[in-house]
This record gives C-alpha cells, sequence and structure tokens, in this order.
DNA sequence: AAGAAAACTTAACTTTAGGTTAACCTTAGG
DNA sequence: CCTAAGGTTAACCTAAAGTTAAGTTTTCTT
C-alpha cells in the first residue's frame, strides 16, 4: 500500500492549525506543523512533505516569502502549496501564483471542501509522479510496476531498498540527510537504530552498483549516476 | 467480431437515463444506468463498461467525487469518463478535468451531437478496448466470453478468480497492492479478511502455474509471463 | 423447494522473506 | 594516530504470506 501522504500546515494561529491537523488527520493523512514561515520552512527541509499549507498572513516571513524559498529549495520544487487566505483578500491570488502557489484555500474553512481540495491536489500531483518511470545511467526505476532494471536486467528490491531507492533518486545529486531518509520511509514515529540505513544502503549498492551511491560523511547519502 | 460497447450513465433523473438508453441502445450501445453516485460506482465495478455518462450535479455523491473514486480503481483507470452539465455551469469545467474526465455534455441533450461525441470517443479509446482478449505466455483471457486457456486447454475459473486474473493480467508486470485488489473486486464497504486474497491467489497458481504470479511482501502482487 | 455442488470466506496454524540489530571492523578527517 | 561516523556480517525476530480444512453462502439441478 502506497505510504500516506505528508502534509505541513503552517500558520500563525493554533486554532487553525489544530482545525486542519484534525481533518486531514482523519483522511489519513500525516500532518505536521509549524507557527511560522521560518520554522516552516525547517519543518519541510526536514519532512519533505507532499504538499504545504500556508497562510499568507504571518507575522515575520509571510506565506509568499515562504512559498518563494521554499520553491528554491530542489528537493522541495516539485511540493504542492496552497495558501490559505481569508476571501476578501483575493487580489493576492496573483502574487501567489506568482510566488509558486498552485491552489488556494479561503477562510474560513469549509471542512468539507478543504478535504476535496487536498484530494484533488495530492491526485493531480500524482501524474507528474508517475511520469517517473526514470531512467538515469543504466537505472531504471518504474514505481508502479515496482520494478527496477539495471542495464537491462530486471531486479525485483524489497520493499524497504526499493523506497530507498526511490527517495535517493527524486533529486539525484542531492544528499538525503539520515534524518530525511527515516522521516521519509520509516515516519516520524517509528524508530529505527542508525545501523538499519546504512544496511539498506549496502543492499543497494550491491545490487545497483557502490559507486552510484555517495557516502557525505556527517551529512547523508546521494545517488548519482 | 468486437463486442458492443457498454456505455454506463448516472443520473438522478429517470428522464434522462431514459432518454441516454433510447438514443444509445438504438446505436448499438450496450446500456446500464444507477440512479445516483454510489450506485453509479458499484455498477461500473461490476460491469466495467467502456465509457461512463455522468451527471454532475446529484444528491450525496456528485459526478465530480464518483468520478474521482472511479479513478481511484486500477481496474476502470482507462475508462471514458464524459460529464453531464448544463449549459451555464461553465466554470465547474476545470474542477471537472481535474477529477478526471474525458469531456463535457452540456444540457440540454442534443440527441445527434450525443451520438456523434460518444462515437468519437470511444473511437478514441479503442486501442484499450483491445485488451479485453489478451494472450500472454501461454495464457489467453477472454474477458467478454469469461474464458481462460492455458497452452491450448480451456479452464472454467469461478467469479472471484476471474476477476482477479483480469485486474492482475490489465497490466502485466505491475504490482496491485492489496488494496487495490480489494477495491477492485470486492469494493471499497466490503470487508473481507487478508487471507481471502491468498487463497485466491494459490487457486490462480494451481491452475495456471506458480511462476506466473509473484508476491512482492509487504507490497502485493503481480502476474507477468 | 430440497438437496447437492460449487464457490467463497474464515480460522488456525506454519513458513518465510525481509527488516532490524548487535558486535565488531574500517576509514576519513581533524 | 585517535575518534567518531560509517561499513559489514550474521544472527535474530516479526509481520506478512502460504496452507489446509472447515464452515458459509450461493447456485444449480431435479
Amino acid at each position: 500500500m502506497a505510504k500516506k501522504p505528508k502534509i505541513l500546515c503552517v500558520d500563525d494561529e493554533q486554532d487553525i492549525l489544530d482545525l486542519l491537523t484534525f481533518n486531514l488527520e482523519k483522511e489519513g493523512y500525516d500532518v505536521c506543523t509549524a507557527l511560522n514561515g521560518r520554522k516552516g520552512l525547517e519543518v519541510a527541509k526536514r519532512e519533505l512533505p507532499d504538499l504545504i499549507i500556508l497562510d499568507v498572513m504571518m507575522p515575520e516571513m509571510d506565506g509568499m516569502e515562504t512559498c518563494r524559498e521554499i520553491r528554491e529549495i530542489p528537493a522541495l520544487q516539485n511540493v504542492v502549496i496552497t495558501f490559505l487566505t481569508a476571501r476578501n483578500e483575493d487580489y493576492s491570488q496573483i502574487a501567489g501564483f506568482e510566488a509558486g502557489a498552485d491552489d488556494f484555500i479561503t477562510k474560513p474553512i469549509r471542512q468539507r471542501l478543504l478535504v476535496s481540495k487536498i484530494k484533488a491536489l495530492l491526485r493531480r500531483s500524482a501524474p507528474a509522479d508517475l511520469k517517473k518511470e526514470m531512467s538515469i545511467g543504466g537505472i531504471e526505476i518504474d514505481r508502479d510496476k515496482y520494478l527496477v532494471t539495471k542495464d537491462g536486467v530486471q531486479i525485483q528490491l524489497p520493499k524497504k531498498e526499493f523506497e530507498l531507492l526511490v527517495l535517493l533518486s527524486s533529486a539525484p545529486g542531492r544528499v538525503f540527510t539520515r534524518e530525511n531518509i527515516l522521516n521519509s520511509i520509516w515516519g516520524n514515529d517509528v524508530i529505527v537504530g542508525d545501523r538499519t540505513i546504512d544496511v539498506h544502503i549496502r543492499k543497494l549498492r550491491e545490487k545497483l552498483g557502490e559507486e552510484n551511491f555517495k557516502t557525505i560523511k556527517g551529512v547523508g547519502y546521494k545517488f548519482e549516476a
């Protein structure tokens, strides 16, 4: 079963965060939150969510600015971002789309609408992911078929290895910290030892070539061809 | 000879259903109907139509939502879906396409236009339909005749086994999760134990060869030759 | 409409792949 | 040349899948 999508909510009002969290978790999403733009950015980097809900009006660093900074981060280039705006702040939508927003949700929040919008957005963003029957340096990854091919030879990877490969290959050349990896593959709550990642990396190296998985000591791992 | 295409019409007004049925049957299509979204979904799952006409405005579960749910079902991923809208509900088209619609038909229904649109849509999707009689690695599956042949020997499969085979073989090599399988064959609501799937898989393996049905632990099953 | 047969689901148990860990080894980098 | 981070191996554990047979339900048949 596909892992549940992770959604980051950023708003300076705890009430709103609670409301969002309640509704989204009820729908089976994995929700994390932040109380301002700067923290939102931090959490986004660490958690690599699938979708981010950003309040436009926030002290210190507003939604627009946060959005721009998020879009600067290579690993978050394709995250879906939606803004939360008051209904009458309509005019801001143009600026919002320019900043890199995908959609808008207006306050007050209508819960059913919220959920269906989120669903639609995540579905829409899925095709972008599915395109990724990606092929890098002799290694083809087909997410649907759950299949990896190296130099024309099919390789059946176990679940965790496959997930790790998909993660690393989602942004080739980018270094994923151990924290990144733990968060995306195991989830926030599960605790596994550090050596576990090493072991999976080792297996990937065995099966797909030593040189494709580089260690950056003290930082993490990256995949390249 | 190609079997006549099956069309499912979903609308809460019996009048509209009658009108559609009359016109489409006259053209030689096999028509089935449902009076609301939820029933439409059920019928769609059972009948696996080639095309679905969905009224946008329906009580309980509207066309959009029905459409989204239909698209969730692997076996119906490639069904052509067209919405029925009032001419002035124009705006909804954007949302409609997002939900996974292929086209729109506006009310009031112009009968000649309806028929030519349907024809055009079915023509466009035709290649996908040809898959109805497939043959992979000594195994022939004829969906219409409800018949399976292995190495020239006819095998009569029970319903569930046949459905499972059809599903898995609809995308050979692709992994179907248990969730996928449960949703397409049993439906979202029905709850059957996990072991049930195993048993059906076992029977298929017995009858059609162990090797053709591969388990990907923690993920699901796939069919290949 | 009863009885039989076939299909389907479940329960209880076994097996196994794959995930994790512990213990020890290696290496990079200060 | 010491230390901390990462690598390696094999043993262990567990959740997931396999199996079998015994209920249920559906469906034919007469």
